[in-house]
DNA sequence: GAATTATATTCCATTGACAGTATATACTAA
DNA sequence: TTAGTATATACTGTCAATGGAATATAATTC
């Protein structure tokens, strides 16, 4: 894997906001949309971007796709990541913000079971 | 400074080792035109891409400009420079070629004098 | 098999980055 | 003041990324 692919998808702040989440675990597309409100059709269009670039995989349950980074994670996207969790600035700050709503989601799924299908959450982690 | 002004200058493999090569000092734009082995107008606009995104600087002597990073460099940045040195692609290996050849233009100049000015020389370093 | 849910793809228009050519500017030296 | 060197800018065409609307697909449920 070459750094510029790498940069290509960290460079933009929703891609970024994207495998800073899924670094704490895999994700569905739904609840991806909803922790960065935005469209479907941009959501699917920029996990499709970093899954062609080889940085993400996405296994199918049921309607659900659940997209995680390919192990092992590559070393300069997690060099980044942790550099930027824990440095100041209005980008920096969202990852922390995601993490925090990443947390409060799956809090809300494991007490409202009917949220996600039992094979979604064995996946995600969430019950 | 954001993150993403940051991977916007090091996507692009030749912005990458400009910077590369101004972490270990100024540099004067033939000389990084030499070394890069790029076209002047292109040399020119990339430099002045980084420059307004304010990770460059420059300061004229006489007809020749001399481009710095600046301090104090950005974390990010040297974060990120100092893991690709030490990693393995075809990208970070021309890193380390890009510094061995800058060894040798300024031991070149150091050697020959008139290949340019001593003002320029003070700032660079090489003489 | 019809309706529904979750997700992907196609089509289209817009925008932004980039490269090259030509030209301009800034400075120096004769 | 003219010529030359180093660098920057303007202009132009091209190509890739992006976003939205509409549509398609894949699986589930009734």
């Amino acid at each position: 894997m070459e750094a510029s692919d790498i940069y290509k998808c960290i460079t933009d702040p929703q891609r970024l906001r994207i495998l800073n989440l899924l670094e704490s675990g895999p994700l569905c597309v739904c609840h991806l949309q909803e922790l960065l409100e935005v469209s479907q059709v941009k959501m699917s269009k920029q996990l499709n971007t970093m899954k062609r670039l080889g940085l993400l995989e996405s296994s199918r349950e049921g309607t659900w796709m659940i997209y995680s980074l390919v192990e092992p994670i590559d070393g300069l996207l997690r060099t980044n990541l942790k550099y930027l969790r824990e440095a100041d600035c209005a980008e920096c700050n969202q990852l922390q913000k995601d993490l925090f709503k990443r947390g409060n989601l799956i809090l809300q799924i494991t007490e409202d079971e009917t949220d996600c299908p039992e094979s979604v959450c064995e996946q995600i982690g969430c019950c």
